[in-house]
DNA sequence: AATGAATGAGCTTTCATTCAT
DNA sequence: AATGAATGAAAGCTCATTCAT
């Protein structure tokens, strides 16, 4: 997705296993390579119709960026839109699988609430690409994600997660008896999203840059604050 | 959106033209009239770009279903981006028409913000096609409404207004001191929005349909709440 | 369709009309001439069609030997089955306007048979390209002459024109009493058509080309015997 | 089209292997049986040959209704057109073999004549794939067949065979003296064979279906009579 | 001021085939 | 002998735009 800090599959291996300098290295499994290949190419669809939108990006252009051509696109992922279906799997793994590790159910209430916030609001702030990709998908009204199965039992547990969180915030009589999971999740996922998603016009209508690290630091203080407040008001 | 009196870039030419009565006024089905034709092609063109975006619209389906002929749409727009910058500014301007009534000076200052509130929410529920256009200039990076000192002016008044009630409430002591118009302009707008926005994704991946009446409602309150609990309670 | 003898539309009218050698020669019909530009498609498709058929002909091909670009084919005939059916359509035009010129109810019935066989023979002998899109088309099922109503009715003449003479030859004790106009055609059709249609894999396995002069003679008489006897042996 | 015994360009390479009795006739469902699999492939190669013509045929369709897959097709066959050479082939191969079997010498040269059209009629009327291969065929100028001896030679046998029906005619004085045998092997041809391949155009122009069984008994004694006819008029 | 006709450039996809074991 | 994976080349078509009056 963003490829800032995490080094990529394909990197990594070539830094580590392949010391030897010779591409033309004899016996080694470089050359048909399919995962890779894959992987190559998604990463670069990714960038592409993040920047460009569905219709907007060009197989060429992902081609070019990529080891491979326009032919082994289509042998792996058979048309642009099954690329297309394809990026946002993966791009919906990704933020699933570091979701899954964040053991919100051993923190007390009122912080597992504001982890879950704090983790939204970086990785969404931080992957703009992810972001990018979901605003396309809905100008596409969610058809793609909508035959991928994967992607939706992916989801199913973020919900399952807070979920208990505020029944023992409940319980505790932290939390308002009311608070619905999906609700609250609405919440926290428009504040962090938004404010990525809607950065450029929010920045040109009101000369305020969303990114800049105090409005940053302001702002994940904020959402967690008003998250927070709205589930302990009436409690 | 609707086309009520905002004024065009191209209005003032044809403004401009107008005096001529005898061929302007005179016959009924008149088979030129520049400003209806306009509008005719910016109608249609709003809800093609809002439907399938920038690159996704096509100036032929656009043409088709207009009165006129696609040479038309270049003789009025320049280009495709023209006729999109356009679009935008029209429904920038339709937006801003309705929010210079609310007159939210003259009430009190909880109330004022519930107004504000439900304002926003009713008028990018009822506008999905408003919200689908700005979705996507935030894909193409803002950089069209960038160049329209139009549409930049349009929000400056949002943000003064907010700043009054604001004022108004820290001095009754019934705000928290250091609350930025920009930044809750910032929470009512996401939260308002991302409703619209990512409808289509949320609602495949968690079944639940924010467009239905009764969550509708429960939104609308929750939201409220929200903005008004977050800045009330310092207080 | 062939183009042994007859000049083309285009070249005589360059030979004759324009004989200023300056090819940018002023206000002249040249640049535009949507009329032309067609037929000049028309008679390059009408002979990539015939030598390679509906699936082997290339669009590139053909544009590359027009005047103008394989835009202006897609302009004019909206796809390469279009193109296709345009082609379909001027060559049974071609033979009809020539078969609507015989006079045969001018002449004796037996007479007339053989000028028809004799018309039939010459001409889908001098025409192969006609006879190999035929083919093509009966390869194809007929689909696109079945969606030409022009096509249909242009064939309805040379049954009636025959059912003429078949009439009178029985009035005058000269015909067989049961000879079917259609089934006369089929025979003449047959014969003729096969000559030409099946050259190549007759020629192959027989040794012998039906395209000479000798065979040619022997073969045009053979056929209008064969029809006159088979009508006459009854009577 | 039938593919009983008649032995392919593989099948002496297959034979040559088959002594190894050990692994070819053991294991009833044989994984490697190639002479199966080649005629598998060859039967549906046939039926997509006649269906589309040879490019309008796709490797890949033929492969998939077959049990092997696309790669085994190049390793039998070479290339589309290798496969396509051995298809014609096979075709020949089968009316040959039926044709050997008529004993037309024993019959009465006018009963022979009528046996052989009858026939002739026979198999093209109920193999209309045989019918479309060869006017495939002939679009490709017969380039195929040309290169395969064995499909020559195939041939000479039916004009040997009416040679001798003619000579035995001439002699009892039944047949005119210059009735040539492949002349008329070209009549009788032209007539069935026109009846299939131009089917559609035929039916589609005069609305008449030739494969309706009250046309093709009449039309099959019409041809019988007229090829008689023609032979016996003069004597 | 208004428009019908024409178009250059580039799009997504498919084809038969070969690589590599 | 037999095969799964990979592919270069080109195919048909569509895009936003401009020409020419």
């Amino acid at each position: 997705m963003d490829n800032s800090q995490v080094p990529t599959r394909q990197t990594s291996r070539a830094l580590n296993g392949l010391p030897r300098a010779s591409e033309a290295a004899a016996s080694s499994p470089r050359k048909h390579d399919p995962e890779r290949t894959k992987q190559d190419i998604l990463k670069v669809a990714t960038e592409e119709f993040a920047a460009h939108g569905l219709s907007g990006a060009r197989v060429d252009a992902i081609a070019e960026r990529t080891r491979t051509t326009k032919r082994m696109l289509y042998y792996y992922f058979g048309s642009k839109e099954g690329l297309y279906a394809a990026v946002l799997e993966k791009a919906y793994g990704e933020i699933r699988a570091i979701e899954n590790k964040l053991k919100l159910d051993t923190l007390e209430p009122e912080t597992a609430i504001r982890r879950l916030v704090e983790f939204t609001f970086e990785y969404e702030d931080t992957h703009p690409d992810f972001v990018r990709l979901i605003s396309i998908e809905n100008i596409h009204n969610a058809e793609h994600i909508a035959h991928s199965p994967t992607i939706q039992d992916v989801n199913a547990r973020v919900i399952e997660s807070l979920e208990g969180i505020l029944t023992r915030g409940r319980k505790l009589g932290r939390f308002r008896a009311r608070a619905d999971a999906v609700d609250i999740h609405f919440m926290i996922s428009a504040l962090c999203f938004y404010r990525v998603s809607n950065r450029h016009t929010f920045g040109t209508l009101f000369r305020r840059d969303l990114a800049a690290p105090e409005v940053r630091q302001r702002h994940k203080r904020m959402i967690a604050d008003t998250i927070v407040r709205y589930l302990t008001a009436g409690a």
